[in-house]
DNA sequence: TTGAAAGCGGTACCAC
DNA sequence: GTGGTACCGCTTTCAA
């Protein structure tokens, strides 16, 4: 092809040293004008810029950091990128990161622990400001172990482990927890359809081994104890977050337990697959049976009637996790953190619309 | 703080000098068994792997791909990291890079054209192996030398653009398209509005300047055209891809222009805006109006009823998004890779579901 | 097979 | 203020 001189590089891309030949300066002084910390001459910084602009030249990022400075650069690893809740968050990351100039990675795991080492490995290789884990978590065996050896691994190469919206690690782990009162929302939801009549209440939690579903499931149970209610575990059932069990799981309790006038569904997305399973049996929502979510996504105000449901302030959480790892960065060496991390707690608060009504008299 | 031997240095990470070191071999052997790609004695390779394991070493990536190799990375564009339609995008490009053991890293425009260039020269100094650009674009005046632009620059830096999900670049722009058939799939979705009677159509299909709006506009007027029957400009509202645009532009039509049989949403969050406008105004759907949608992501099958709308396939266009950078990577020097790029256009369908019935009879 | 050393593209310290 | 230059951590010839 096209081959020019071979000085201003054909192939890839144009380097400070080409730079520098071409305004007959020291490669010194480029690194100084684009760095721009520097005092230099307005002469100096004219001619150079003039050359960078032809050349359309930008540093290389990884010189740089290899060099000592560098965009940092955060990681946010996720189940499955196409939730609702999810996306929230990382945007509230993303955004907090572009505010400061930082880069954002991601990467989705789909559940696979294999696939979370070797991601938290590889972040690790990209020398990351810090690795941000979203979501539940599966509180199988070694599920502490794990996280403590990602925590240690990650500090020891200078980066840190955040976890959001799950609960915090044990012991003295270098670990940054950002949760919400998930089985606070759970308690105050439960408590609001008690107060409204409802003593069947048809739970579906999430599933059992998922630190967000024992949350909510914990707070709908203290809401009962609370009211002197008996709190019956026949009418809990336990899936996925998805539609698909909100709608199968009110038709198997339609057919096996169908005397419950509530749901209380461990996520919107499980509620509105509730609220069609509803529909399709003939009941009416909230008149025959009264519903409510956990989140508050875009779609419990969506559906029909809205969703009466708890709002967590996911994109909030995002930014705030990005916060803690960029202040722990300024405070540098010295900084008085502690060496088990903090673990700040964000609230949640029920949102109240259409899905609840006082139970109907019995028939 | 604790300070051990400065060898094994205590602050930052291990580096291959620290393993060599304590292996007692060359930082050369080193690297040739952390490659794999150069033959080792298994001796040598035992003693290597120890160190790297008790030092719980990792490769500085940065180090690596100055010196030559490195982890190829992607990254994807986008306005709102909250919409479904990219999220399903995404969700292919990242799957299928971590297929490949590449990298994604996301930046966010929010519709800013000063951030939208940012990002593509922070990912030019990133290096990366694309930029793919997700969504519809605004069609204004410099649109075109803008991307012509970023294509050049990037290509200039051995990088690649990519835009997924709007129309190719005029002329002998080094870029990638990768679009879905967005008319066809308008013109089909139209077509069976009419065939099913409807001849008053509220159509609402986006914002005026955005490409996507302006192609199924087209497709809609186009098969309004095939079937003789003329196209009223009035019954058009143009607005934001959200929900409420939905809902207030049917309620806008419902008091000027009431006689609409059917509502031609630009995507499914449109329709389900539109949807609840509908029942706000006591018309049932779709006995009395019936609603069509297009994009088909999970909230179309989960609406009642479930919403007759176009399928288009984004997370396949991820995946294709993907491949074609790296195919054209591999195909690497002296491939038969045409100056003004590709262009992939996936097929669109219409999936028929249950908000769809002929018009009521006039009352 | 293994080791020594020359870069990769920047940054920053040290002279001038 | 500006230029020379020793690294940053790793890959990859080139010799041994």
């Amino acid at each position: 092809m096209s081959q020019r001189k071979a000085t201003t590089s054909d192939a890839g891309r144009a380097t400070i040293r080409d730079v520098a030949e071409r305004a007959g300066v020291s490669v010194a002084s480029v690194s100084r004008v684009l760095s721009g910390n520097y005092p230099v001459s307005e002469e100096l910084r004219r001619r150079v810029m003039k050359v960078v602009r032809d050349l359309d030249y930008v540093t290389n990022a990884h010189a740089r950091s290899l060099a000592g400075g560098g965009t940092p650069t955060v990681a946010i690893l996720i189940n499955n990128i196409t939730g609702a809740a999810f996306a929230h968050v990382a945007k509230g990351v993303e955004g907090a990161a572009t505010l400061r100039g930082w880069l954002s990675l991601v990467g989705t795991t789909g559940d696979d622990p294999e696939r979370e080492l070797a991601l938290v490995n590889l972040m690790r290789q990209q020398g990351v400001a810090a690795v941000i884990l979203l979501g539940g978590a599966y509180d199988y065996d070694e599920y502490q172990l794990r996280m403590a050896r990602f925590a240690r691994s990650l500090d020891a190469a200078g980066s840190h482990l955040v976890l959001v919206g799950r609960p915090p690690l044990e012991g003295d782990v270098p670990a940054t927890t950002v949760d919400y009162d998930n089985e606070g929302g759970a308690y105050a939801m439960a408590s609001h359809l008690l107060s409204a009549g409802h003593r069947r209440v048809l739970v579906l939690p999430g599933h059992a081994e998922l630190t967000t579903a024992q949350a909510r499931l914990r707070g709908a149970q203290r809401a009962f104890q609370a009211y002197g209610m008996p709190f019956d575990p026949g009418l809990v059932r336990h899936g996925r977050y998805d539609y698909e069990h909100g709608y199968e799981a009110v038709e198997a309790a339609l057919h096996e337990t169908p005397d419950f006038t509530a749901v209380l569904a461990g996520t919107d997305v499980v509620a509105a697959g509730a609220m069609q399973a509803l529909r399709s049996a003939g009941l009416r929502v909230p008149e025959d049976v009264s519903i409510v979510g956990y989140d508050d996504i875009p779609l419990a105000s969506q559906l029909t009637p809205q969703l009466t449901t708890v709002h967590v302030p996911y994109e909030e959480m995002g930014r705030v996790a990005l916060r803690a790892v960029a202040d722990r960065r300024e405070g540098g060496s010295g900084g008085r953190k502690s060496a088990d991390g903090d673990h700040l707690v964000l609230g949640t608060h029920v949102v109240v619309r259409n899905s609840v009504q006082p139970p109907a008299p019995r028939g």
